[in-house]
RNA sequence: GCCCGGGUGGUGGAAUGGUAGACACGCAGGACUUAAAAUCCUGUGACUGUAGAGGUCGUACGGGUUCGAGCCCCGUCCCGGGCACCA
């Protein structure tokens, strides 16, 4: 019988869901596996290649734990707040719970294709309101909790209260708001509640306040540092300004260490956790406060890692947004002044980030005096100074930090050395912590370790400053001016916020008529009618909280949900908590280290302090899988031959008829020739990542037009502005078709030298002048396209042509981040329809380590699909006769098996997948070489096979007359005397080199090996009657002769 | 610039400090076939060679430790990812 995929791969997944084989019981005797997947955001293209990596590892470990006796909790559910499907409403009017429904049930059917062993009973949906009652319920829980560093864990806010009322806020150490003013028990009782409830604000772990907010003006919303990438929003591409707002904040910062030390305790990949140790970036030094000159009412104070340089300070610099610039400008400079500051607000991000050695600055006119040595230094203002961080101000130590030193040169400030090991100090900065003080007071003639502690004691005994420790995290801005997204439960009354009652959770996202800000500006719940709460006993009505929360509030906790997904009365039961307490093994991208990954950490350290969950930290291990990436082949040209212009008009033939007008962005970023297509509404965007592409497009331009067809050229914002608003695009269409003058802008530049076209992209809109191509491409070296392949699925092509001396024209590729706009998506689908899915997952897992980021390539797809038959062949004889052997397994059956039971079982403990599918290619074939048949040694290799291939494991143990799901059949025991050798085939080296083997009983003496192995002839050659110095012998391993 | 990974045949990749290149793809030759596909067998790091013997070189480059290094240490180059003037 054939090995037909097709046909039993659906049937167990039907028997599967009729079984419920997958279902998972919270009660049960078997120890617990918590093995948890990130769950994906269900966007509008469905799955590519790269999304089931990590699933179809995690459910072979799931599957594997399972088989070794563990109750395996494998959850899917999915992120379904989001910007994406609200871009979509923007533009469709369509729900985004619509719309969002319609790509989760594609994201279903494609998920439950690949056979994976998910309990959906359990599934999870952000969007959910039973799910985001809970998300609602945690932010109240942070509404009501307040941090204290005494006891280093979140309290009540009731508890907190009692204390105010008893002896004010002495004597309490708190994490709160840095101008947080001290008050006696007395002075809080004769507080108005208002003033109380203001000052509870500090306090509390979710708050309302005033914070720099990444402002994006398109999407009328406020994104996180991880969403704004080089200054403009990661989604969209939109300008992204920094403006203050009153935004509601979470104090993350209070468990700034706690999130630092509990990094040691798990076992996540280094780069995850250095990257969060950076994000978090505790530094430890002082704060010194220095008096103003005429100034007696302002205390500059400053933050530095290297308080023993204090004597070397010869200047302050302050941020150009420091509170106090205005204050102590000298009328005399204040022209200057005003002009940095304005210059300075002006820069974009992406020019301080270019600009980073361009030294500006301005001074102030004001002085400020060392507290260490009166000295009167002047104060400055510059930009590489950040208002965010630390103070605001720095003191300047030019003999020892280069951006100081930097700027004293550029400015013509003194640089005084303070260490006599620092040398050059005339060229450069000189860091060093080496040798004695000098020109430092009391700390004159000692070392670093002994200069610290003396000034520290000295500042703290005169109170101008004390040690500190910094850290660089900020808290996480919570707010989202979107419509996507979980209510905020809470009301705003007299302009401050309350709590609704937990009874009227959750609260649900109301209608509104359009998912746009509002005209005043506010979010888009502001649309929605009579969005208003009456609290319980009250006859007025409060508005609402109009922001949402950010799309990692539901990823912060949902790992929970799955333990107790339909539990009404808590976001998970006790009992359920108890025995599942943590996730075991966390699969998911790199890419949310400081994300999702720190959020989490952060929120699940904060649920741990209330008693609500069991462990400081929510997953024990975690592995990052690398990315597919997507191979994006091209078409070259030199450019003497006007080949793009043929391209480009054989792409573009097929729009100038089906869609109209067609849109060329600009954006003049770095060098690189690519036209980047894709599909805005309903034109073709060519974005062109070169003004020296300009004039091509013109000239293809000019021949369209010539022939009575249109082209539009748009810059960036053009295209931007479009997205938000298609009206706008097509007054513009019209108005440039009507004038027959598109815009354009050119520069003189020399022409391109090549031109990069995506390859499918060529094939799938003009099959003709790919042919065409084709045709004369001369083909070079070992790739060969193969044009029937080509021509069936262009995806697969396997093009890597050479630049051809002759002009030729010439292929090559780029491997790339699979993205829908580089056309180098791959769905599995395709490659499932044609191998099945035991294939597909067992290729997947043979492309290289788990960890790797690697370019999809079906190259070596049939060397699976081969093996699978070939496993499946083993169960049947000549005729095709399903038929095995009863007997008792022989000596070499079972040394093949055991060998495989070994190798897997360690492989799979150390995620190496890969290795595990040619351990069993290598048992496959040595048992066909065999001719064997035997019915005990394939049991054990179909249960071992189950992980990876589960239909056909399924199938062969039915047939083999198992009942029952082989799910629930136990991971075959190794047994190692099945792999003892009766002699070991010994490499014989002679100064390392491996000049002959030898084969000898297991066990051999030293002294009997080294005999035989002198013995040798070819031994004895490279010995030319010497002794050897010395002979090494690893027993069982390898004899090593020193000559 | 800083921090983390990595660099092994034509390709994807194997290799607790112990016979480098497992397994697979590709390629070449052969068997079967009217033919093709599929399948099976053999070969396949480079150079050299008396050619199924033997030798030399070989894991980015230069050093070192070791009886022995792809693996450990020092330096250099290149690639990928992350961060952005953090005082």
């Amino acid at each position: 019988m054939e090995y037909r995929p097709g046909e039993i791969e659906p049937k167990w997944r039907q028997w599967w869901k009729d079984n419920k084989t997958y279902q998972v019981k919270n009660n049960t005797e078997k120890p617990k596996y918590y093995i948890l997947d990130m769950f994906p955001y269900p966007s509008g293209v469905g799955l590519h290649v790269g999304h089931p990596l990590g699933y179809i590892a995690s459910d072979i470990v799931a599957r594997y734990k399972r088989l070794r006796g563990y109750n395996v909790l494998h959850p899917m559910g999915y992120d379904s707040f989001g910007l994406p499907a609200e871009q979509y409403a923007i533009q469709t009017g369509i729900h985004p719970a619509e719309s969002t429904k319609i790509n989760l049930e594609r994201y279903r059917e494609q998920l439950d294709n690949i056979g994976f062993s998910f309990d959906w009973d359990r599934e999870v949906r952000t969007s959910d309101p039973q799910f985001y009652k809970w998300t609602q319920w945690i932010f109240m829980q942070l509404f009501n909790h307040y941090y204290d560093k005494t006891s280093d864990k979140a309290l009540p806010i009731s508890d907190l209260v009692k204390h105010f009322e008893a002896n004010g806020n002495a004597g309490i150490v708190a994490v709160c708001e840095e101008e947080t003013p001290e008050f006696t028990g007395s002075e809080w009782n004769a507080m108005t509640e208002k003033e109380q409830l203001k000052m509870l604000l500090c306090y509390r772990l979710t708050f309302p306040g005033e914070a720099y907010a990444n402002w994006c003006p398109a999407l009328g919303t406020v994104l996180s540092n991880d969403e704004v990438k080089d200054g403009v929003s990661e989604r969209g591409g939109h300008p992204v300004e920094r403006k203050l707002m009153l935004q509601w904040n979470m104090r993350i910062t209070a468990y700034a260490d706690r999130l630092l030390e509990g990094l040691n305790t798990i076992d996540w990949p280094d780069s995850i956790k250095e990257q969060q140790r950076y994000w978090i970036g505790k530094s430890v030094g002082a704060s010194v406060k220095f008096e103003v000159e005429n100034h007696s009412d302002k205390k500059i104070e400053v933050f530095t890692t290297r308080v023993d340089t204090i004597y070397g300070v010869t200047f302050l610099v302050l941020a150009p947004e420091h509170e106090w610039v205005g204050a102590l400008t000298h009328s005399a400079q204040r022209i200057e002044i005003e002009g940095y500051i304005k210059w300075a607000a002006a820069r974009s991000e992406i020019d301080r980030m270019s600009e980073v050695k361009k030294v500006t600055g301005a001074f102030t006119g004001s002085y400020a005096i060392n507290p260490f040595n009166g000295e009167r230094i002047p104060i400055w203002i510059a930009d590489y100074v950040l208002a965010g961080y630390g103070t605001g101000a720095v003191m300047a130590v030019p003999s020892g930090d280069q951006r100081d030193w930097s700027f004293a040169n550029h400015f013509k400030l003194p640089v005084v050395p303070i260490l006599d090991a620092q040398k050059n100090l005339e060229i450069a900065a000189d860091p060093t912590k080496e040798g004695r003080y000098i020109n430092s007071g009391i700390i004159n003639g000692m070392t670093y370790t002994e200069a610290v502690p003396t000034l520290t004691a000295w500042m703290e005994s005169k109170k101008i400053g004390k040690a500190k420790t910094q850290f660089k995290l900020r808290d996480a801005i919570f707010s989202r001016q979107r419509y996507w997204g979980e209510p905020v439960p809470a009301y705003w009354n007299d302009g401050l916020p309350y709590l609704i009652d937990t009874k009227d959770l959750p609260l649900v996202l109301p209608k509104v008529d359009k998912y746009l800000p509002t005209e005043s500006g506010e979010p888009p719940l502001g649309r929605a009618s009579n969005w208003r709460y009456q609290p319980a006993g009250s006859d007025a009505k409060f508005e609402y909280e109009l922001s949402t929360m950010p799309g990692w509030a539901g990823s912060s906790w949902y790992f929970y949900r799955y333990m107790d997904p339909h539990n009404d009365n808590e976001f998970c039961g006790k009992d359920a908590l108890d025995y599942w307490q943590d996730v075991d093994f966390y699969i998911g991208g790199s890419e949310h280290a400081t994300g999702h990954l720190l959020y989490s950490r952060f929120w699940n350290n904060f649920m741990f302090d209330l008693g609500l969950v069991k462990n400081r930290e929510f997953a024990k291990k975690l592995v990052n899988q690398g990315m597919i990436q997507g191979r994006s082949n091209f078409v070259y040209r030199a450019k003497e031959q006007f080949f793009e212009e043929y391209l480009m008009l054989k792409v573009l033939e097929p729009f100038f008829a089906e869609v109209g007008p067609i849109v060329i962005s600009e954006s003049d970023s770095e060098e690189g020739y690519n036209y980047d297509f894709a599909f805005e509404a309903n034109n073709l965007v060519i974005e062109v990542t070169s003004r020296k592409q300009i004039e091509k497009i013109e000239r293809i331009r000019q021949t369209a037009t010539a022939d009575g067809k249109r082209l539009l050229l748009l810059t960036t914002e053009e295209l931007t502005a479009s997205i938000n608003d298609p009206e706008k695009i097509s007054e513009k269409v019209k108005a440039a078709l009507n004038s027959r003058e598109p815009y354009i802008e050119t520069k003189d530049q020399p022409a391109v030298e090549q031109l990069f076209v995506s390859h499918s992209l060529l094939y799938k809109y003009s099959p003709e002048a790919f042919t065409k191509l084709h045709v004369d491409v001369n083909i070079v070296e070992n790739d060969v396209l193969n044009i029937e392949k080509t021509q069936t699925n262009p995806h697969f092509l396997n093009a890597n042509f050479k630049l051809d001396p002759n002009g030729q024209y010439t292929c090559s590729f780029e491997v790339e981040k699979m993205s829908k706009t580089k056309y180098n998506v791959v769905n599995p689908d395709d490659i499932i329809a044609q191998y099945g899915v035991d294939c597909f997952r067992m290729f997947e897992m043979f492309l290289g380590p788990i960890t790797d980021a690697k370019p999809w390539n079906t190259q070596g797809i049939s060397g699976v699909s081969g093996f699978l038959r070939k496993f499946w062949g083993l169960f049947f004889d000549s005729k095709g006769q399903f038929n095995l052997s009863d007997e008792p397994a022989n000596k070499e059956e079972l040394k093949i098996l055991h060998t495989c039971i070994k190798r897997v079982t360690e492989d799979l403990e150390r995620m190496s997948m890969n290795t595990c599918v040619s351990h069993f290619m290598i048992a496959t074939n040595e048992l066909r070489r065999l001719n064997s048949n035997n019915k005990s040694a394939l049991e054990a290799l179909v249960i071992m096979m189950l992980p990876f291939a589960p239909h056909v494991a399924e199938e062969l143990w039915g047939m083999m007359g198992q009942s029952g799901s082989v799910c629930d059949a136990s991971w075959p025991i190794l047994d190692e005397t099945h792999l003892k050798k009766d002699s070991i085939n010994y490499p014989i080296q002679i100064n390392g080199k491996l000049r002959a083997t030898l084969e000898l009983p297991v066990d051999t003496s030293a002294s009997d090996a080294e005999q035989a192995a002198l013995a040798l002839e070819q031994v004895k050659k490279w010995l030319e009657g010497n002794t050897p110095k010395k002979v090494v012998f690893i027993p069982n391993r390898m004899i090593n002769i020193v000559v």
